[in-house]
DNA sequence: AAACCGGGGCT
DNA sequence: AGCCCAGGTTT
């Protein structure tokens, strides 16, 4: 735990919004969604909206529900389906990943960090989200949310800097064993409907009290 | 360390 | 017109 006096109200405070208010419905959240789909949708989910995710990722899911689905056809096929989310690199990712899955995991989706930063289009903070929301391991992901978040209401000099070190060792102190994948999920929702990159609303903020930044 | 990818929404 | 979005790869 961090020690940082108010951590563990924060965690206790924003959990409890979570519950209330967190994106709870998102197909990717859903309690049987494979590791695979996961993985989609983290792919997916790199600098694209939650709404543009949302217009395709059930669609593919069906139509590509493992590694073996998505190998078995052309890249055009890939790439029309992800069109309409831009970033048109990510059709050879999925492609790429799906056929080392294959090769080195037989089939199944990689339960450790090294073997994760291995796919290709998986960065950091992609194989930490897998490993938390996939494999439902003690592992965080800073985004831009994550980092915003904790930076404003820890007072960190690294504002919305997802790669600063300072940020991820205040996101591992204070995230609560065994709910790092709920835990996540909150900080981003919050992240994204409360403590907003502009016009922060600090007036409706669950955590105003504690927090450094509101007013 | 900086450039680049990308369509869509918001300002 | 400019900035941002559940970042990562390439130069």
């Amino acid at each position: 735990m961090s020690s940082h006096p108010n951590c563990d109200a924060f965690v206790d405070k924003l959990l409890t919004w979570y519950d209330d208010n967190g994106r709870h419905h998102l197909p990717w959240r859903k309690n049987d969604a494979s590791p695979f789909e996961v993985l989609v949708a983290e792919l997916m989910l790199q600098q694209t909206s939650v709404e543009q995710v949302q217009e395709v990722f059930e669609e593919f899911v069906e139509k590509f529900p493992n590694p073996d689905s998505v190998v078995a056809v052309s890249e055009e096929e890939i790439s029309e389906e992800i069109e309409p989310l831009g970033l048109q690199k990510r059709t050879k990712y999925f492609r790429k990943a799906s056929h080392r899955i294959i090769e080195q995991h037989g089939g199944h989706v990689p339960d450790e960090r090294s073997e994760l930063l291995d796919l290709h289009g998986a960065g950091e903070y992609t194989a930490a989200s897998v490993l938390a929301h996939a494999h439902g391991k003690d592992a965080v992901a800073v985004d831009t949310n994550v980092a915003r978040v904790l930076s404003r209401v820890f007072g960190l000099d690294a504002a919305d800097d997802p790669n600063a070190a300072e940020n991820w060792d205040l996101a591992e102190r204070s995230s609560p064993t065994g709910r790092c994948s709920d835990y996540l999920h909150a900080l981003i929702d919050f992240g994204s409907t409360v403590c907003t990159a502009s016009n922060p609303k600090c007036s409706d903020c669950p955590v105003a009290d504690l927090c450094d930044y509101a007013e």
